[in-house]
DNA sequence: CTCGAAATGAGAATCGTTGTCAAAAAGGCG
DNA sequence: CGCCTTTTTGACAACGATTCTCATTTCGAG
């Protein structure tokens, strides 16, 4: 499954970058408002369509709020979860090679093949709380 | 954290009876288009506001699929998380002590406070492997 | 039974996301 | 640089899930 390459635009680059400068996890619609108030005028559109490029190539992560919106952010390519105030919004990269042992050992003893798997950990952070 | 109690209906016994039947995480539109079926009328409104009442009351777990949809399943009320085959949706319930005691640490290493997470396992289980 | 509070349902409204398609931009080539 | 083919873009419509509205129905305490 060799991934197409996409074809370099002023538009996915203006994408790429707010992405980096952003430290949180930001909806499209909000990197979409975003690009209108700098000035580089992007289309909605084209964000969703940047934002799924990136996901697939692996530079960018997903994943969903509680409400079911899509959220982005620029990660490190490594496999690893996040750890994400749910006040300010702050987040932290955390690995734990336990747990991946522990999620292919259990679904292993349940038959199950080809495994995958999703870890949020939300809570208070330190500057958050009260 | 009071749970305000909800009256009684003969629409809310509908859901929790056909979401027990059912022993996959299911959709509110899927659950409103069965009781449809089933003769048993019940307004699409009302389904989403069961689904609510009953996941705020604890006896019913939600997730959402990578599309964003929210589904519903009867748990069990312990603390638990879910092996689910990504091609034909059989969920099992897994617990892992370790892997909660690992999220608190982590999450108290970095200064958070108030911990929760989510945790979901996907795979192909035995009877759906090529 | 009577009355006020709570729940319902049909439909409209909202919101994030995806589809459409003509116009614009990229890249290879002479 | 121009020319041509292919890809990308963007304004807008379409979509699907969920929530809101509000008149009507149902609940259940008294
Ligand atoms: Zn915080
Ligand atoms: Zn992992
Ligand atoms: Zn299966
Ligand atoms: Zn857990």
């Amino acid at each position: 499954m060799t991934t197409t390459p996409r074809r370099p635009t002023r538009q996915q680059a203006a994408v790429a970058e707010l992405l980096e400068r952003c430290n949180d996890f930001t909806s499209a619609q909000t990197v979409h408002a975003r690009l209108r108030e700098a000035g580089e005028g992007v289309g909605l559109a084209t964000v969703y369509r940047a934002l799924q490029a990136m996901v697939e190539a692996g530079t960018v992560d997903v994943l969903r709020t509680d409400e079911g919106e899509a959220v982005y952010r620029a990660c490190s390519t490594h496999h690893h979860h996040h750890l994400v105030c749910r006040a300010c919004g702050r987040t932290v990269e955390v690995e734990g090679p336990a747990v991946e042992a522990w999620t292919d050992r259990i679904a292993a003893e349940h038959g199950f093949s080809d495994v995958t798997h999703t870890l949020e950990i939300f809570g208070t952070c330190g500057d958050c709380a009260p």
